[in-house]
RNA sequence: GGGUAGGUACCGAAGUGGCCAAACGGGGCGGACUGUAAAUCCGCUGGCUUACGCCUUCAGUGGUUCGAAUCCACUCCUGCCCA
């Protein structure tokens, strides 16, 4: 058992900001397992790294013996949350967001203990209220306390709209920590105002205020915005292990002392060259969501095809043409992007690819269109930096 | 409701009758170099069995014209000012 100040301590560790500390020290000397909440909008079917930071917190909390209450905003999540948006969210129907809600959960107790973990989702409560209810809610705040969110002052300067339902957002977020009574909210720095909706709106309604925790925002690989699914810079928890070894490889080096700091809670042994610490970094996340059998496999496997550059011994998805499908390099790229890897390119994508000088036929660079595979030669075929397929036996 | 400024490709932004698949910048992709890092340089960035050819695209619809992103009419959407 811990004594008081050595939890105040840990869970102190790696935050951006706490309002406050002395709030959260007088909690955590009730005795009593503290009521913790951290908010996730459903608006994409998966959890990434930038999500595992607050999942995190969350987890050390439960440890030492507080409750954790994770809120699935399935209503808020048709909203959208405005932090750090330059426009409005697109729509998402109720379906769409309970979809996602889904994967989101499961996702989530990868890092949770399922056991202890309280899910509640607003539209439980959300989904009840009338306009009567709404409107009373509203009127609880005040336009000029809404339009100071930094988001919405930016995008009035810009001229760009400003949705009235968007206002609602911070509101929304604020009564969910009524409901539950929270003592604590978790979020990241961009949560502050939400965050403080929350306190103004317990105070109001004879609570004791929730303490803010907000963590630090992870970067994306592009290593400038903030790691979104839809900016399409994040890591997923649920990837398959070459993929999330590979992602994380690109990160920079700048980058790699913030991946250590939130997502391992340690610094960077200042002796290491800077790619073996990214390849400790990639293989101990890696191993994390996976196995430590499955990252020293997707390590193994990235040395071989990226550092020796040695496809043939590669692990190679293979491919095999439809026998009446024309032999030349375009046909055979876009059938094999778009049927082995997923991914859909027109040929005029793979002309460019070829004109480029990317693509390459048993290690030899092929830069004419109009090049032919024979059905009967079985190799690599190299399409970009990091897509191959092997055609024909070993 | 009135006035006014706008709506161009992933984003920003030129273009205001033919030379426009549409300048330029950013982003993205590819190449060289590397450590799938950074920096730098170069190329590409609507589609088409690849064509100095055809097709789709400049909010939408319908016109004018030999010819429209560009002109006209109506419609939809957004900002700002007034109510």
């Amino acid at each position: 058992m811990s004594t008081f100040s050595d939890q105040l301590a840990a869970l102190m560790d790696g935050c951006a900001q706490v309002l406050s500390e002395k709030e959260l020290k007088a909690k955590l000397a009730l005795g009593r397992p503290l009521k913790v909440k951290l908010g996730v909008d459903p608006t994409s079917p998966d959890i990434h790294l930038g999500h595992t930071v607050g999942l995190t917190k969350l987890r050390q909390f439960q440890e030492l013996g507080h409750e954790a209450i994770l809120i699935i905003g399935d209503f808020t999540a048709m909203i959208g949350d405005p932090s750090g948006r330059s426009a409005t969210r697109p729509h998402l129907s109720h379906e769409q967001v309970m979809e996602h809600a889904k994967t989101y959960q499961e996702q989530a107790f990868r890092i949770l203990d399922p056991e202890k973990t309280v899910i509640r989702y607003n539209g439980e409560w959300f989904g009840k209220m009338n306009f009567q209810d709404v409107m009373r809610l509203n009127s609880r705040v005040t336009l000029q306390q809404m339009l100071q969110r930094e988001d919405f002052r930016e995008r009035i300067d810009k001229g760009l709209p400003v949705r009235a339902h968007e206002i609602q957002y911070p509101i929304m977020q604020g009564w969910d920590s009524v409901v539950i009574e929270a003592d604590v909210e978790l979020g990241g720095t961009d949560q502050l105002f939400n965050i403080l909706v929350g306190r103004d709106l317990q105070h109001e309604e004879g609570q004791h205020q929730q303490v803010a925790m907000m963590l630090p925002i992870l970067t994306g690989l592009d290593g400038t915005q903030k790691m979104s699914k839809s900016l399409g810079n994040a890591v997923g928890v649920s990837e398959p292990p070459g993929e999330m070894f590979g992602k994380l490889m690109s990160i920079s080096d700048e980058q790699m002392g913030e991946y250590y700091r939130l997502l391992l809670h340690e610094g960077i042994s200042p002796t290491a060259h800077p790619m073996e610490a990214k390849k400790g970094l990639a293989e101990r996340l890696t191993a994390r969501y996976h196995s430590a059998e499955e990252a020293r496999r997707a390590r193994e496997e990235f040395e071989l095809r990226f550092s020796k550059k040695d496809l043939e011994s590669a692990d190679l998805p293979s491919y095999a043409a439809a026998s009446d499908l024309p032999r030349d390099i375009i046909t055979l790229g876009v059938d094999a992007f778009e049927r082995v890897l997923g991914v859909k390119k027109s040929r005029g994508d793979l002309r460019r690819l070829v004109e480029g000088g990317s693509v390459s036929w048993r290690g030899e660079k092929i830069t004419d269109p109009k090049a032919l595979i024979p059905a009967s030669e079985s190799g690599v075929l190299k399409l970009d930096r990091k897509n191959a397929v092997r055609i024909g036996e070993r």
